[in-house]
DNA sequence: TCATCATGTAACATATAAAGTTGCATGAAA
DNA sequence: TTTCATGCAACTTTATATGTTACATGATGA
């Protein structure tokens, strides 16, 4: 299966715009994310309705952080990218006639419901202010400060 | 994604193979799973080189489980089919020379890991037997015997 | 006002991986 | 020696995530 990288891809964004005043756009984003201003666009929309970020159009436009790092969570910006699934198997059929069937559904569901369980959990436990400071430390290990890492995109 | 059912789909074979003294062919087991026989000897192929089944060619050949079906776990079928990852998500780039993507790498992979630490101990806590009994309930609630759903496919 | 810039979005194209299919070789049983 | 079954490589199909193009919408500033 082709992963999806969605939650990867914003999570990247938002730090590189954390603590920005001036708005950036879309094309900035999407060089910064190795891909295309309307892919930023289409998975930033889902932030946008959540309130996670806002967008302006025309001269000066672009997209702002409209959220407090410190209290917004992983699982929270998880929602907002519509949730993709974590799990990567599925059944040969949702809805078996045959019983042998029902039955491996109902054992491997019971497997995948956990799952998705402990990584909503998980992600509830980290914000982005937690990813900011490992971001920052990583920063400091190399003896650089923001500006030189930012503008290097 | 498209979502990896070989699990799924040779627990079933398994379950309907169980008890049975006479080899099942790979035409017969494909048309209980609703595919295509050489499908379901790709995915066998796996489970015959852990020594869970065995196989024959020629008249009278074909399946037949090799295994104690109370000590083998979930977790055994899914590391003989291959251990398909059990995560649709992955990172934008795995090796990211960005210090940002790599604070969100190293975020996302704790998440990954403990799910997969999760599933994994989940599996190994459910037998091929433990699947049976759950079938034999089902069956029971419908009033049926083993052989007249056996040979309804 | 109007040229420019940026988002919004639909429609279409590409890429990747799982599953399905075909064809033929190999070997066992009748 | 014919038939049946697996073994397996090569190819096709399908699903889905991602990328791309094109154009509409609306804001800014000259």
């Amino acid at each position: 299966m082709k992963r999806d990288s969605k939650l990867s891809g914003v999570l990247h964004v938002l730090l590189h715009m954390l603590g920005s005043k001036t708005p950036a756009t879309s094309e900035h984003l999407a060089l910064m994310m190795g891909t295309n201003p309307v892919v930023v666009r289409r998975v930033m929309a889902g932030l946008r309705e959540q309130g996670f970020v806002t967008s302006a159009k025309g001269h000066g436009g672009g997209w702002l952080i409209a959220c407090d790092p410190a209290t917004v969570t992983l699982a929270d910006i998880y929602a907002a990218v519509g949730e993709p699934s974590v799990i990567a198997m599925g059944h040969r059929s949702e809805t078996p006639e045959c019983l042998v069937e029902q039955a491996v559904n109902r054992a491997l569901d019971d497997a995948f419901r956990e799952v998705e369980d402990v990584f909503a959990k998980h992600l509830k436990t980290v914000t982005l202010a937690d990813l900011s400071k490992d971001f920052n430390r990583r920063l400091a290990a190399r003896g650089l400060t923001k500006e030189s890492q930012t503008h290097a995109l």
